[in-house]
RNA sequence: GGGGCCGUAGCUCAGUCGGAAGAGCGCUACACUCGCACUGUAGAGGUCGUCGGUUCGAUCCCGAUCGGCUCCA
């Protein structure tokens, strides 16, 4: 079978069996703490919490996982053996509080040995034994299932049952948290395949695990308590490209004679044929057995099976919006191609050829992911620009390594090789060949030293979370209903209230029902009031929290007497009709940009407030003012056009293909669609004007990079971009009349303005600069000559510094052995000045003493150089009389 | 989440006692040339990322902030 026909034959056993076959969630993560989605379970993890409710009790799929930096990071792992990847495929199926243990097992030996017809006798299964200090006991559950099902193969159950201890057999997701023992199926891959099971769990890679079954049943405490679970989960998961790696070595498990490896499935061969295409070299799957000592064919193995790996996890994860980027997920992204591209260096890869795997790969993928086919566009403009970027950082590294070692030097210290790769980001390898090549030594245990140092900072300031089993005080209240789209609910509508919860100062309002719309989509909550027993409460804002409830906030005290009393609800509706406004906007912008950028464009964040909008969106390059043109005045067309904006609700398997969604955000299974004249829609639940006439005005105020790739426009609409437009224009009537001029001549006449106020600047500075010369004459004319040296003190006033210096320097031109002391008022702050020419340096004088000594009385500070100092105090009265007291030195 | 480095002319970058903002390329004009390239001469172009602090005085020291690069988790 190839890897297209397991996928698909797994899912669909699993269909068979009731289950609902759900799609890959996005690599994004949901849960704060991990970098990017790495196991299966990852998206179910708040069911069993008891967060949120699943919407199916039985489900099946493959799950798309990176696993790179964070807890399991194989990042440098990978290429030098079979089975490492940083993207991989986890198949699994979920049961959630439905069927347990038996189920489990049977369907897996099911589809392993009836549908798949792998060897049975070459399977053995672990089962749950703890060791002394391990947590619960024996798992004789799954034990006797197991029993069962080798004895009635006509096996030997003790030979293929093995017991593991909680390192190998129990299964956590932190400290705390529902946890249980697993089983797991693991495969005997020896020529022979009669090794009776010893070799399982040895770390052999001739057997090896194909499968995990969890049987999550207890929930750790933080006080090392493992409770039972009200409702047990199933939770397993199975390394797709391992099983379709195991397929393909054995050649369906019809021959053992080679050792098994995940790079020999076609999800890899097929990407090494397009290397040999581009480079010649032929893949020979040789493991190096030293890493500091490959062949060269080793390297190259090595190098096919790194590529091959990595432009996986870049096209996947660019599909999901995880660009490369500087931060975080994004840096993890740009490291991975990275590495790429210096492995892609070693098979002597053309600069550029990377970008040519994706359409094949994209298009090997796009059935099961069709995110794939619709961001190809961006996956591939990425990938491009990307290896562009790569080549600048090498370039500025070794800019910073020819200044290292200019001054022949024969060896880079730890620290030196560490700051190239930590600041400039010169891989470690890169340093070592050219070291190499130049005959200089690199101290790499000192490098070591340095990197191990930095990895010990940044665990040192990780961030532990506590992962524990909400118990959930709301779980007898059902959601609130929000009845807010009609308008007719908008003002005075009946509601009970349900609950009050109290943060703070503030107080949360729940009701059964409610027309306030909560923040959700960028759109914000609603404000208004509620009418109780006659009492006026203030709603500032309402927000949904994690179980779908309305909160209500006010900040009126002791409404918690109120609890099931009914109330009537108002909406702020002159507010949320600006809202509106903005939101409908928003949808159109999204829109103008896709048609005039392109339709990589999706949007990454957007707030929709009462006065302005705010959209996100990626795009590699600024947008142009021509652009922004077009966006403006399209948008304000279709407002002028009063196209109508319709909404309905339909499942989400159902919905139009041409309804913009985004990879990455969950929907339910019923979602509402935002249509505007047939050209805009959007999965969408927030609340919209009826035309988009309401709109009146759109007006575009800024774009701006927040990040690199993604862009942000700011606008506003209706009477807050008429306020704006009229202001403008205001302001541009009254500069007309300033300049009596017309509207269409502002322009030049300020060109011309400000070319006139330039001549006259140039003309106020010569005849400065004449003065300067004057008054240096003059002061040089007035010279005291005392023993060898000419002095000039005097008190000019001076309108800055750099005059003074100047006046200086041209007193000090007219006579050669000079002390020039010049005291001005500049700023309301006495400042003085002395230049000693290079005879009166010779001769002892010092600039610097002279000033720090006339400063001090003018309660204030100087120094300089011998030859010139500058200082001064706040002491201006003094100023003239310091200077008159002056005491010039006798030789 | 934790570090390191960089923001100076249109571009690439110098600028270590804190005391007149520089180079190369590019640009403009003139000269040379039949013309271009080359060459020579002259010139334009700077809130030294932004804000605050220290100081008599900050491109330089300190703090914050924005942007970029980079390493670790």
């Amino acid at each position: 079978m190839k890897s297209g026909d397991i996928r698909r034959s797994f899912l669909d056993f699993f269909k068979r069996k009731d289950h609902a076959i759900v799609p890959s969630v996005s690599l994004i993560p949901s849960a704060p703490n991990l970098l990017f989605t790495n196991a299966g379970m990852n998206a179910f993890v708040p069911y069993f919490l008891g967060e949120q409710k699943s919407p199916h009790k039985r489900i099946a799929n493959t799950q798309k996982c990176i696993r790179a930096g964070g807890k399991h990071n194989d990042l440098e792992e990978v290429g030098f053996d079979t089975y490492h990847h940083t993207f991989f495929e986890m198949l699994g199926n979920w049961s959630f509080g439905n069927y347990f243990k038996k189920e489990a097992i049977n369907w897996a030996w099911e589809l392993l040995t009836k549908e798949w017809k792998l060897p049975k006798d070459r399977l053995y299964a672990t089962v749950y034994k703890p060791s002394e200090n391990d947590p619960a006991e024996f798992d004789q559950d799954a034990y006797d299932c197991w029993k069962e099902i080798f004895s009635s193969e006509g096996m030997d159950p003790s030979i293929h049952i093995c017991p593991g201890n909680k390192e190998e057999n129990f299964w956590m997701m932190g400290n705390t948290g529902p946890c249980g023992p697993s089983s797991e199926i693991h495969i005997d891959l020896t020529i022979k395949g009669d090794t009776q099971g010893k070799l399982v769990n040895k770390n052999n890679p001739n057997c090896i695990e194909l499968w995990n079954l969890v049987f999550i049943q207890f929930n750790a405490e933080t006080n090392g308590k493992y409770t039972p679970l009200l409702s047990r989960h199933i939770d397993t998961g199975m390394g797709f490209e391992r099983i379709a790696g195991i397929f393909a070595s054995t050649k369906n498990f019809q021959d053992f004679s080679q050792s098994a490896s995940n790079y020999d499935s076609d999800l890899f061969t097929d990407i090494f044929t397009l290397l040999t295409k581009l480079t010649g070299y032929e893949y020979h799957a040789t493991i190096p057995k030293d890493r500091n000592k490959m062949s060269d064919t080793e390297k190259r193995d090595c190098a096919f099976r790194v590529i091959s790996d990595h432009i996986r996890t870049l096209i996947f994860s660019i599909a999901d919006g995880i660009v490369p980027g500087n931060e975080g997920r994004n840096y993890v992204v740009r490291r991975i191609f990275r590495r790429a591209v210096l492995f892609a260096k070693r098979i002597q890869l053309p600069h550029g050829s990377l970008v040519k795997l994706t359409d094949p790969l994209i298009d090997k993928l796009k059935d099961v992911f069709p995110e794939l086919l619709a961001q190809r566009d961006l996956i591939i403009k990425y990938i491009r620009t990307e290896e562009d970027i790569f080549e600048r950082t090498l370039d500025r590294g070794l800019q910073h390594f020819e200044k290292l070692t200019s001054n022949r030097k024969k060896s880079i210290t730890g620290k030196e090789a560490f700051k190239l790769f930590d600041t400039y980001g010169f891989p470690i390898d890169l340093t070592q060949i050219i070291a190499n090549e130049r005959s200089i030594g690199i101290d790499l245990s000192g490098f070591k030293k340095e990197m191990n140092k930095q990895r010990e900072q940044a665990r040192a300031a990780q961030k532990k979370t506590l992962i524990s089993i909400k118990e959930n005080p709301y779980s007898q209240v059902e959601k609130t209903v929000f009845v807010g789209y009609e308008t007719g609910h908008l003002s005075a509508y009946s509601a009970k209230i349900k609950d009050v919860i109290q943060k703070g100062n503030d107080n949360f309002v729940i009701f059964d029902k409610t027309p306030f719309y909560a923040e959700m989509g960028g759109q914000l909550g609603d404000s208004g009031f509620a009418l109780i027993d006659d009492v006026h409460v203030p709603i500032l804002d309402t927000v949904k929290n994690e179980s779908g409830y309305y909160l209500h906030k006010t900040n009126l005290q002791g409404i918690d007497t109120f609890i099931g009393k009914s109330a009537l609800l108002s909406v702020d509706t002159v507010r949320r009709n600006s809202i509106q406004r903005n939101h409908t906007a928003t949808h159109l912008l999204h829109w103008a940009l896709r048609d005039i950028l392109g339709q990589h464009v999706h949007q990454s964040g957007s707030l929709v407030a009462h006065d302005y909008l705010r959209f996100d969106f990626n795009h590699i390059e600024q947008t142009n003012k021509n652009e922004l043109q077009a966006i403006e005045s399209c948008i304000n067309e279709r407002i002028l056009e009063n196209d109508d904006v319709s909404s309905y609700e339909i499942p989400y398997s159902k919905k139009p293909t041409d309804v913009l969604a985004f990879f990455g955000d969950k929907y339910g299974p019923i979602v509402r669609i935002v249509d505007i004249g047939g050209y805009s829609k959007e999965l969408c639940a927030g609340t919209h004007v009826k035309q988009t006439g309401q709109i009146g005005l759109f007006k575009i105020i800024s774009e701006s990079a927040i990040a690199s790739g993604t862009r942000r426009i700011e606008a506003i609409v209706g009477m807050t971009a008429y306020d704006l437009m009229a202001q403008n224009h205001n302001l541009l009537h009254n500069l007309t009349q300033k300049l009596s001029c017309k509207f269409g001549q502002l322009n030049q006449r300020f060109e011309s303005l400000i070319e006139h106020r330039n001549n006259l600047e140039k003309q106020i500075n010569s005849y400065k600069q004449r003065n300067i010369v004057d008054l240096a004459y003059n002061l040089a004319k007035k010279a005291n000559k005392i023993s060898h040296l000419n002095w000039v003190i005097a008190k000019i006033d001076l309108n800055n510094t750099e005059e003074m210096r100047s006046l200086a320097v041209g007193v000090s031109e007219h006579i050669d052995a000079s002390v020039v002391i010049l005291g001005s008022i500049i700023k309301k702050k006495a400042t003085i000045l002395v230049l000693c020419s290079k005879k009166a340096v010779e001769l002892g004088h010092n600039a610097g003493t002279i000033v720090s000594s006339l400063s001090k009385k003018l309660d204030g500070k100087g120094g300089g150089k011998p030859d010139f100092a500058m200082g001064g105090g706040n002491n201006i009265k003094e100023l003239e009389a310091v200077l008159n007291e002056f005491q010039i030195p006798k030789d």
